[in-house]
DNA sequence: ACGCCAAGAAAAAGTCAGACTTATTCATCA
DNA sequence: TGATGAATAAGTCTGACTTTTTCTTGGCGT
């Protein structure tokens, strides 16, 4: 799934990528491109292009006579997908499931919206399936099977909606509510009324209603706020 | 103003960047790094790491014995400030002002809301600066300081919201206000109406009242879509 | 003795050129 | 049809050189 496992500098980047976004290289901390190639036993040509692709997520800043320092946190693209990745993957991972989460109730409710008026038949029919898929693996520990329709969900909607900026959200949902399911607690059934909201929202959408469908969606995303809330007040 | 004016795989990139965004080579496209290299006239180490910038950026893919392909738009990292900025410079500029400001009506709202729970007194004397300052440039064709004003002002609440990945849509909006006062029809003075929900979304944040900022900052992104559909229907 | 500015030295990134490796695709032939 | 091999373009490494920025040092005036 991890996009950079090819070619000697991505290795570099699953290294490093993480290591600075977890902190442990704290903001203004002094890296040298000669010592890394050393370290991780690349050549410079390698170091340097893992240094730009480091650069131009703004995790770091190159200079000369100085070197790559780290650059504060405040400053790095949090919305490249590969950073989240790292995020998720390291230190605060609560915390950016928190504001991952808070960046959904803010989006989806407005997508779901936008994809009544638009969605297409074809969208519809694909919503309508995946509600029924969470139905039938609501019951018996079936996570796996339920969290893959869950995903489809909501992908499908913010692709609907026909805004690029929300479609391209999907994978960031997809990581957060795999999250979910897979590190936090999560042995109970899924809550039987998100999955009854769920199904609701995909008839709202496919009846048109707009209003209905972005009212059902700010409850479907106060349920996700809450349950962080329980897990981590 | 531009990130990346420095280096010779800056100027590389701003070049490419925007001829790649603006669909000169449609997805697909196959393009080979020996030959864009002499096409610049730099070394293939320099045209090597501007390669692994767009390919972070997912505009392009890099594929031994095939080349370095460009990727379908519906793939990019569309959240890349550079990628905006590149897109604002070219052809497909207004698609990307409405989605944004789509996304602004979908973020600013829930912003606001939260910026009403955690400002600080300091932000919020800040935001009523703001908001003073749009008022004594709103008549008499100040659009300049109207601009910068109002800029701060959505900068302050992104901020004050306490959410991250809210407080870096910051450039973004400012992005989007400059362009619109900028390069759109603009000659006008703003519109009165917009000047005192601004005023009213000071105060209520100030008080603290979450739902009413909430309520405000949805009337003034109505506005902004407005706009857009008189522009451009 | 103290502070200040200019000239030079040092350090690290930036750039380049060339040789070599490796994976992938395509064409050929059994 | 399926295996073999040739062609190709990216990937990697090395070493030398350039450029920019920062630190140091020394000279000067007050």
């Amino acid at each position: 799934m991890s996009t950079s496992g090819r070619g000697l500098h991505g290795r570099v980047l699953d290294a490093l990528g993480p290591a600075i976004t977890a902190g442990e290289y704290p903001p203004g901390s002094v890296l040298r491109t000669d010592e890394l190639a050393q370290r991780f036993d690349v050549s410079r040509s390698v170091m340097r292009e893992a240094v730009r692709v480091l650069e131009s997520m703004h995790l770091v800043e190159s200079r000369r006579r100085v070197g790559v320092t780290v650059r504060p946190k405040a400053e790095w693209n949090v919305y490249d997908p590969q950073v989240i990745r790292w995020r998720l993957a390291g230190a605060d991972r609560p915390q950016q499931l928190r504001s991952l989460t808070v960046l959904r109730s803010a989006i989806e409710p407005v997508a779901a919206g936008l994809a009544a008026k638009h969605a297409t038949a074809e969208q519809c029919a694909e919503l309508t399936e995946c509600a029924l898929g969470m139905v039938a693996n609501s019951k018996g520990h079936r996570l796996e099977g339920y969290l893959l329709h869950d995903i489809a969900f909501h992908r499908v909607i913010l692709n609907a909606s026909g805004n690029e900026m929300f479609a391209r959200l999907g994978d960031v949902v997809a990581e957060v509510l795999t999250g979910r399911t897979r590190h936090e607690v999560m042995f109970e059934d899924p809550d039987p009324a998100a999955v009854t909201l769920h199904v609701r929202l995909a008839e709202a959408i496919r009846a048109g209603d707009a209003g209905h469908a972005e009212e059902l969606t700010r409850e479907i995303a106060e349920g996700a706020l809450q349950e962080l809330d329980i897990l981590a007040p």
